[in-house]
DNA sequence: CTGTTCTGTTCTGCATAGCAGAATAGGGGT
DNA sequence: ACCCCTATTCTGCTATGCAGAACAGAACAG
């Protein structure tokens, strides 16, 4: 499965405050960059050395970075390790979930994720592929719209309806591809059918090749909401398949709230 | 083991940026909390509401935050996940390593765990605990200066003697316990016999009760450097358990470098 | 229904904070 | 010695960031 990055969609404010607009830009510089230099600092935001010194230099009050003293060079610092370990706090869940989709991989010969919301999108956080030649490929990390994709669909069904309205304010939704779904009300709909069957099923919506099943790990409030999807190449699909895929993904899901 | 926490310990910059001050004050207190409301934030770092709200929409236009349309409070945003993980990427050696880790303390019947360097300090990013009844307790995320700990130390042995010397720029060096080693030079000592033995041995330098030896994991330079230590009770410690414990370690540090 | 309270959001005058550019400092090379 | 490069320090000045006031909206009580 070939997901889309994409940015974060706010809007400008109104009453935006430009110093830090400039450090938290340098900030995510910064993460990306394993070493950065005052003066690439200063070109790549677009200030005067003297401004990206003194913000790298508040970037490293706050341990977001730390200078090498011998090359003087920025790299990240103890504060973004603190909060990728908070942040793998939730995570964790994936050392729970492996050995299930493992498990569930081997029995349905597919390519099997574990996925949470991220905003308004689904978040790739594991994945384990199938051994068949021809399978769908994942990547971690990976994000798409949560209306366009059957992990993020069977996480948005655990949502009341008047919260996935808020978090989708425009009636009509972006597509990925041309089999998308693009209103609002269609979702309201989708969301209703997945409560019903226990599953979500997207076709073609993400990647045209690809349909994937999901279903929720059942976990109450104990950590970030997550979820099981299944992708099969759509010229395998039969409905039949998707219906034994998604009970399969069920299963998994309630074995990994077992384990928990 | 026990260890201090402390915080990245950066002076203020000569020139500061008081706008940028508050809104990584800000964000610091928004990556550890689940949820935060304007006038929440107002009291947390001492501004208006007015100032409150321009920083906490400057950290959603960033991906930082995320405001949720119907309680109309902020939440961790997409883009704390995106630069923890990144941060985090070096630390997927930890999958590679917890396996062995799991075999040592099997082994050695003794707590083991993985550190690295940040900053001048090291920093426990994995932890497996010996099932003994009395046993050294370990908490994940914890910190000590590099130059008392076993696994500061040999990590700092792999490095040129004159980068240690800048990143320890004064002689004296604060004690954590009164064993702690508190001279500079007496450290680069230590250094040269860590290189020799292979692997580095602390004894209530961090913790008066703890006996800990730690030995770096070759990976040349594909990864950040990590290293493996086994602490044990100080009073179970004699210098053949050290020198065995010590060999354990280098074993088990060089199947971590085959097993990546 | 009206009135009250609370909180987030918008607006604006003003003073000082943030900025760029210049000067300085330090290291390395010829 | 001089030159070059980069990080760091310094400072005048203007426009940016701030607090406080006003506004807007929601919820609750009588």
């Amino acid at each position: 499965m070939t997901v889309l990055d994409k940015k974060a969609d706010a809007s400008t404010p109104n009453y935006p405050i430009g110093s830090v607009d400039k450090a938290l830009r340098l900030l995510r510089v910064l993460s990306e960059d394993r070493e950065l230099r005052v003066s690439d600092a200063s070109r790549e935001i677009g200030v005067a050395r003297s401004t990206a010194h003194r913000l790298l230099e508040m970037l490293q009050l706050h341990g977001f970075a730390q200078q090498d003293p011998l090359t003087r060079a920025y790299a990240p610092g103890p504060a973004l390790l603190e909060i990728g370990l908070a942040a793998l706090r939730n995570l964790d869940i994936r050392e729970i979930t492996r050995p299930v989709i493992e498990a569930l991989v081997e029995e349905v010969q597919e390519s099997a994720h574990l996925v949470i919301l991220s905003g308004t999108e689904m978040f790739l956080i594991d994945a384990v592929e199938s051994k068949q030649a021809l399978r769908v490929g994942t990547r971690v990390g990976g994000r798409a719209p949560a209306y366009a994709s059957a992990g993020g669909r069977a996480l948005l069904a655990e949502l009341p309806d008047d919260r996935v309205i808020s978090m989708f304010p425009n009636e009509e939704l972006e597509p990925v591809t041309p089999e998308t779904l693009t209103s609002r009300t269609e979702l309201i709909g989708e969301l209703a059918k997945v409560r019903e069957r226990g599953f979500a099923v997207c076709i073609a919506e993400v990647e045209l090749d690809v349909a994937t099943v999901g279903a929720v790990i059942p976990n109450g409030d104990r950590l970030t909401p997550a979820a099981i999807t299944i992708s099969i190449p759509r010229f395998r699909a039969s409905e039949d398949d998707l219906t034994r895929l998604g009970h399969a993904a069920m299963r998994a899901a309630r074995r990994c709230a077992g384990a928990a």
